[in-house]
DNA sequence: CAAGTCGGTTCGGAAAGTGAACTGAGATCC
DNA sequence: GGATCTCAGTTCACTTTCCGAACCGACTTG
């Protein structure tokens, strides 16, 4: 039995000693877990959705807002935050008169699998007449395939085959 | 130049058309976009965390409770709000006191990759003392790489490489 | 029978979100 | 050259949600 099987059929389980987090009594600084610290950053809906619309291309300020319907002011302490945290880069585009968009940093990109990972899930379970978009690997066409693999044994997996350890920036 | 490169790219882009989203004038019914209707479930900073925890083993009211710090009325809504969506399923594990636990069913156990995605991203780029956890695909001990796999190609690629279309389920 | 645990609900105040109105720089129209 | 328009916000009043603390009821343990 694997060991997320284990965490997920023992009642009693006090397993998965690896993942760190919650909030110890004398809580200072950041979060142990990154999970929790990326979802201080980016765990919010709109933030979410502003980001689906960087990937989309949407990167100016009425475009976002026209398409998402967010609040302007909501929208802009969105962007402020995002920009501070260097996932968006805000740069001029033109000059006269002058405007300012929002692009993604590498940063940024990399968020890509989060929300592939979003968007694969919603189609499967939250879509019941198939997904309305469907992603490809551009050179050859063949639907992409977002998935846990084992450079090590070749293979792909699943969750059940996921054990956790503490990793070097582990506290004691 | 790929797709999203484009995107990237290109000030003016009026790109990426696969991607349905936004809120059309008269908005019936639920959002074209998975990750829109992903988020409305599980796009809030407590619910991921829930979820988070659920991996971990922790599974009951007060656990979750003292180790997130979640207020008690907060958690009950949140929980209440899962089983309902089918992502956690309630199951008695006492009979004296009746108490029940709360475990992911299997649609809940297949948002790991949006876990595993978010907690990579984090240990990337807000984990400056190394990761705190890692996760290893258990049978040979290999840290665990989540990523873009073509099975056509059978090559991984990035972002970059992916482009969008409508799928089966688009709406005209 | 008193105290403790678990899993909540209820309540009042604080924070965040929301839509509408306003601002201000510059472009465009007539 | 004045009126209007666009873009990118800010400000404001109002509503919703969140939060912490207190309370509750079923049951167990001492």
């Amino acid at each position: 039995m694997s060991a997320l099987q284990d965490r997920l059929e023992r009642p009693d389980a006090a397993v998965a000693r690896g993942v760190t987090g919650g909030v110890e009594p004398g809580d200072d600084g950041p979060p142990a877990c990154s999970i929790e610290q990326a979802l201080q950053l980016v765990g919010d809906r709109w933030t979410m959705l502003i980001l689906r619309d960087a990937f989309r291309g949407i990167r100016r300020f009425d475009e976002i807002r026209r398409d998402l319907g967010t609040p302007r002011a909501v929208l802009a302490e969105r962007l402020r935050k995002l920009v501070d945290a260097g996932i968006l880069q805000r740069r001029r585009y033109q000059e006269h008169p002058p405007r300012d968009e929002y692009r993604l940093t590498d940063m940024g990109r990399e968020l890509s699998p989060i929300l592939v990972a979003l968007m694969h899930w919603g189609d499967r379970w939250l879509q019941d007449a198939g997904p309305p978009t469907v992603l490809v690997h551009e050179p050859c066409g063949t639907d992409v395939h977002l998935g846990f693999h084992c450079p090590a044994c070749g293979v792909d997996f699943g969750p059940l085959e996921i054990a956790s350890r503490p990793g070097p920036g582990a506290r004691p």
